[in-house]
DNA sequence: GCATGATCATGC
DNA sequence: GCATGATCATGC
């Protein structure tokens, strides 16, 4: 094969890589070409030794060092309607927790490996090798100036949590775009490491690697799908192609994501519902998501975005997820919460915990808004507060996802069968739908209920009196 | 007061 | 027509 481009060039090397476009490796570098024993690896690998003729290497550096350029074979899936979406949070490189806390985010390898990326996408298919999937898109993606003061906050965050000897303690949901993965083999003993002032962490933790998170992927997804998979990058496009924005990139240097965030609500603070739509010059909704609505429009400052703040560009990379809480008189939940209903196609399929759909609901980045009624019969604004679930909560998570799938294996799908409320361990199922007569399809054959993910009353109470305490 | 099953307004 | 972000209605 004739390596046709320049190793110093990222221009020359996009314009080569889209040779890829449309095809499989296989047929890229000519059939017979790929030695089976590397076969098995990762589609990533075989790329760089068979499509650009570079040798594996370990090396913490970019993949085509003289051009700055990272290569980052990245798998889609395909859903029910046929779309193209991402896989998987895109894996960049190991943590090191001894070595990284020393490293400021300028210097580390997340950022020196990903500031520039080439990202072939591929269409992953269960049971094919590897090198017979087809890529379909082809991007040459810079990290936006404001992304990148994001994510230096991101890395801040995790790098802290590290210094202070809380590395089991990382959860995905602690950032915004960059996030800190769990990556190993099943069954990997946790990592001692070394503090910076040379003693050793007590509790080891689980390896990690840092990632673009799914939501941030899907940003660049959108973007390959615009241009029609022929790969090009424009920071300007970048930063003005995803909608209206929440926050000014000068802001960023100032103050943190979170900050900027929070103190929208602050002024609304103990003022009633009606109240807060006077302000704002809003009128209210009679739909039962009206307070999520409302704390849409302080988050947007009363600006016409539409009415979803989700459209907005930091919210489509970062996926936070936004929930309201109403608390009764007493202090107590009026609700318990409800997430998304169970794929049980979905949820039979999965093996593995980390990779199920409930682990990455239950790792979101959430942002709370909590409203409590007073004696009037009033609904005011109490306070807002970011929340990710702990890590000893998603080992409880852990059995509710195993007894989900096993009732549903069984083809139990009732609530005789899942967890209930009064059994209290957190979460529990009930119905979602639209009325009693609406089903889906079971797996098990026939029609049954919609039934959806649920936090306890007292599970919800529990995260708004710890949000209390920490202030 | 609380748990449980049922259901609603909205946006795309 | 369906997913989303929820609240309503009922019985104990």
């Amino acid at each position: 094969m004739n390596y046709d481009y320049d190793k110093t060039d990222k221009w020359s090397i996009l314009e080569y890589s889209k040779k890829l476009l449309g095809k499989t490796l296989e047929e890229a570098v000519g059939k017979g070409v790929i030695n089976p024993v590397h076969g098995k690896g990762q589609l990533g690998q075989l790329v760089e030794m068979y499509f650009f003729g570079i040798e594996n290497n370990n090396r913490q550096e970019a993949d085509f060092p003289e051009a700055g350029l990272e290569l980052k074979v990245t798998p889609l899936k395909e859903l029910k309607d046929r779309t193209l979406a991402i896989k998987e949070r895109l894996v960049c490189t190991m943590i090191d927790f001894t070595e990284d806390q020393k490293i400021p985010f300028e210097r580390s390898h997340i950022y020196l490996k990903c500031a520039f990326m080439l990202i072939p996408f591929y269409l992953h298919k269960e049971g094919v090798p590897v090198y017979q999937l087809k890529f379909i898109y082809d991007v040459l993606w810079q990290i936006p100036e404001k992304d990148l003061l994001i994510m230096k906050q991101d890395y801040e965050k995790i790098v802290a949590k590290i210094r202070a000897g809380k590395a089991h303690e990382i959860s995905e949901g602690d950032t915004t775009y960059l996030g800190a993965c769990r990556k190993g083999q099943k069954g990997d003993a946790d990592v001692y490491y070394t503090l910076l002032d040379g003693s050793k962490a007590e509790i080891p933790a689980p390896k990690r690697a840092f990632s673009l998170k799914p939501q941030y992927m899907r940003t660049i997804l959108e973007f390959a799908k615009k241009t029609g998979g022929q790969g090009t990058y424009n920071t300007s496009a970048l930063v003005h192609g995803y909608g209206p924005h929440l926050i000014r990139e000068n802001d960023l240097k100032k103050k943190s994501f979170e900050t900027i965030l929070l103190e929208r609500f602050e002024p609304f603070y103990g003022t009633p519902y009606q109240e807060i739509l006077d302000l704002i010059g809003k009128e209210g909704s009679k739909a039962k998501s009206k307070y999520y609505l409302v704390a849409n429009e302080i988050l947007t400052k009363g600006e016409t975005l539409g009415k979803d703040v989700l459209k907005s560009e930091e919210f489509q990379k970062s996926g936070i997820v936004i929930k309201t809480i109403r608390l009764t008189k007493s202090g107590r939940p009026a609700e318990a919460m409800s997430f998304e209903n169970i794929n049980y196609f979905d949820i039979l399929q999965e093996d593995d915990w980390y990779e199920s759909r409930l682990y990455d609901i239950f790792t979101q980045r959430f942002l709370f808004i909590v409203f409590q009624e007073d004696e009037d019969g009033n609904t005011l604004l109490k306070k807002a507060f970011f929340w990710t679930m702990p890590a000893k909560d998603l080992d409880d998570a852990v059995l509710y996802w195993s007894n989900i799938k096993s009732a549903v294996k069984d083809n139990h799908i009732a609530p005789e069968y899942f967890y209930r409320e009064s059994d209290h361990k957190k979460f529990h199922v009930r119905p979602k739908g639209k009325n009693a007569s609406d089903l889906t399809a079971n797996p098990n054959g026939g029609f049954v209920k919609k039934y959806c993910y649920w936090f306890n009353h007292d599970y919800v109470r529990a995260i708004v009196d710890n949000a209390e305490l920490s202030d």
